[in-house]
RNA sequence: GGUUCCGUAGCUCAACCGGAUAGAGCAACUGCCUUCUAAGCAGUAGGUUCCAGGUUCGAGUCCUGGCGGAAUCACCA
């Protein structure tokens, strides 16, 4: 037993049972609000019409027979229908025993089910931005908590590399890029090609506007732009596979993949495979010419073809372009048919903001009208935009901040910090650096999951990233303070008592920590069920704060007694453990000192 | 205009499938370092949960109608 839930609800269910008669399916409780005393509450109010008494009596009678008959509850108040229950220490200090004997404490046992967590996934023809970091973190903690939660992970990236986006970059490269390369520009690739992705939509609005001078109305102008039909015709030329032009995909993306592999190793992000939608469309292709073919797919009189989902209030639907050409719904399609034929999941997430929430809709409506049996088990973790102060990110505009710079900016936010603190003085020069990272990008990391992920979310780059109250580095802090009682008893040559026998009467501090504690399983569970990374930061957040006030309020290695002291160095020791895995799904790192 | 999502303290966010007196952090103010690390702890102040109705023992949460914001509705991805 790690948990008072199942052995309270079982009583209560008992004491219905001998008092009233009465069976109960379920029993909800909820936990305690903090300003009455007890730890479980049991709401009486929906028994009232079926037992034909009043709220406050049936609280009194249920607690009064819990008291007699079970040996958990150390006593019980009722208020207006509320009935507080306050369990006995031994019950909270035998959880507790239970929780720090097992290593293994928070992991779900295998359910023997694969899911696949589609993240990332960039275009190739600009560098990752703070919209991505949001994609990136979530994705990875998504992934590493769904592994807790005992499923089978795999973890996948889409690469978008292919596309009139990146022709767009490979055009304007060709026309002033002056052979420059990485080496030659010192610039990190992904930064260089982006660099042309902005120089072109910048050729192309200078383009429109002086076919509206000529007096051409803005909706021809924006279409008949030489430079964007010249980008149009280079797409053309890659889908038939010209050799000059595929020359200078391969070239100018390699430089992108160099550029994204350097951010996902500074970002601690990985995958266990990856696809290319140049590798997936043409089966797209495929399908859809099947597929028409059996009249679920119909072709228009230029020769695109479309899909009807008007009866699915979706509207009808682009699938391939009149040229022949694929666009975003042809791929999608092979990806996840290329996917589930070479990976067999029993369930897919994809990770994608929520401006594209009607493009899945589609797609997984799609796939079902193709009758493929995978259609069920998709499912779109979508998540809301960063916003900045002055609204939304543009990377056409250039209003974006940029990862790379980000994170080296919480990085060295989080060194000027720690050197006004005079914290590294027993620190080497590598330790010291490590220690940065890894407050910083912790501080950045806890920062974009601790909001629920469907909601859009601000980022202000003048006031930064906290480092205090809420924060990744609160929370390592007080870690640091675990590992440090931890040397200092080592040192000093304590021993402490690994049986914890003889302890009996907990402090209130001691008490919130073990009930805290045993909520870790559940936590994952919730936190696995509604894809929401920011559960778990909670809960690691809530579990820190307690913890803290433990800290202020008894002392550990010069506890009253022996007892006391062995006692505390486990629940200090579980506290750091389960601190630690909290953060680690999150992919924040602890140091061992700060 | 259609569809979807959102609106909670000055700011950034919570609120466990409808529960008690709506909670944290930041910013402001007040205390607390000779004692296991003060990136901390304790406290003060801050609210008509956008507005108006409805459903019921009970509504920030559910329903209806407004107001305000965002996304999307491309032969872009």
């Amino acid at each position: 037993m790690t948990s008072p839930d199942q052995p309270l609800q079982t009583a209560i269910q008992q004491a219905f049972q001998a008092l009233y008669n009465h069976t109960l399916a379920v029993v909800p409780l909820q936990n305690t609000k903090k300003e009455f005393e007890g730890t479980h509450t049991f709401v009486t109010f929906p028994y009232t019409s079926p037992l034909k008494k009043k709220p406050d009596e049936i609280a009194q009678e249920v607690g009064t027979y819990l008291i007699e008959q079970s040996n958990l509850i150390e006593d019980f108040n009722v208020v207006k229908g509320f009935l507080n229950l306050h369990l006995k220490d031994a019950i909270w200090i035998d959880i507790f025993q239970q929780i720090y004997k097992n290593p293994d404490f928070g992991q779900h046992p295998s359910l023997g089910k694969k899911v696949v967590v589609e993240y990332s996934s960039p275009n190739t023809n600009k560098p990752l931005h703070l919209g991505h970091l949001r994609n990136n973190f979530l994705g990875y903690a998504v992934a590493e908590i769904l592994k807790l939660a005992g499923y089978d992970v795999h973890k996948t990236q889409i690469i978008n590399d292919r596309g009139i986006h990146i022709c767009k970059s490979m055009l304007a490269y060709q026309k002033f890029g002056q052979q420059e390369t990485p080496a030659s520009s010192s610039m990190k690739g992904d930064h260089l090609v982006g660099k042309y992705y902005v120089a072109f939509n910048k050729a192309y609005k200078a383009e429109v506007n002086t076919l509206i001078e000529q007096g051409v109305d803005k909706n021809t102008a924006t279409k008949e732009a030489p430079i964007l039909k010249e980008a149009q015709a280079m797409l053309q030329k890659w889908e038939d596979n010209d050799p000059t032009v595929v020359a200078l995909w391969k070239k100018m993306n390699g430089w992108v993949y160099e550029g994204f592999n350097t951010t996902y190793e500074d970002i601690g992000v990985d995958f266990d495979s990856e696809l290319h939608e140049s590798e997936t469309y043409l089966l797209g292709k495929d399908i859809i010419e099947q597929a028409l073919e059996e009249g679920i797919f119909y072709k228009k009189e230029n020769g695109s073809i479309w899909v009807d989902l008007q009866e699915e209030k979706l509207d009808e639907k682009l699938v391939l372009r009149a040229d022949g050409t694929a666009v975003y719904m042809t791929q999608d399609i092979g990806t996840a048919e290329l996917r589930y034929k070479s990976l067999g999941m029993d369930k897919m997430i994809y990770v994608v903001g929520n401006e594209q929430d009607w493009h899945f809709k589609v797609l997984f409506t799609i796939l079902k009208k193709l009758g493929r049996s995978y259609a069920q088990d998709l499912h779109h973790l979508s998540y809301g935009m960063v916003d900045l102060p002055t609204g939304k990110m543009k990377s056409r505009e250039g209003t974006v901040v940029d990862a790379d710079e980000l994170v080296a900016e919480v990085i060295n936010i989080a060194k000027q910090r720690t050197l006004e603190l005079g914290k590294i003085e027993e620190l080497n020069e590598e330790e010291a650096q490590q220690l940065f990272r890894i407050i910083g990008l912790g501080a950045l990391k806890y920062f974009l999951l601790k909001v629920d992920p469907k909601k859009r979310m601000l980022y202000n780059p003048m006031e930064s990233i906290d480092f205090q109250g809420d924060t990744a580095p609160y929370i390592q802090y007080n870690y640091v303070r675990t590992a440090s009682v931890k040397r200092t008893a080592l040192q000093s040559g304590v021993s402490f008592n690994d049986q914890l026998e003889g302890y009996t009467a907990l402090a209130p501090s001691e008490a919130d920590l073990i009930r805290h504690l045993a909520d870790f399983p559940k936590k994952i569970q919730e936190a696995a069920d509604t894809l929401a990374p920011s559960v778990m930061a909670q809960y690691v957040y809530e579990l820190t704060r307690l913890f803290s006030v433990f800290w202020t309020q008894v002392s550990i290695l010069k506890a009253e007694s022996t007892e006391a002291r062995s006692f505390r160095i486990a629940l200090a020791d579980t506290v750091a453990r389960t601190i630690k895995r909290g953060l680690q799904v999150l992919g924040i790192e602890v140091p061992e000192k700060m």
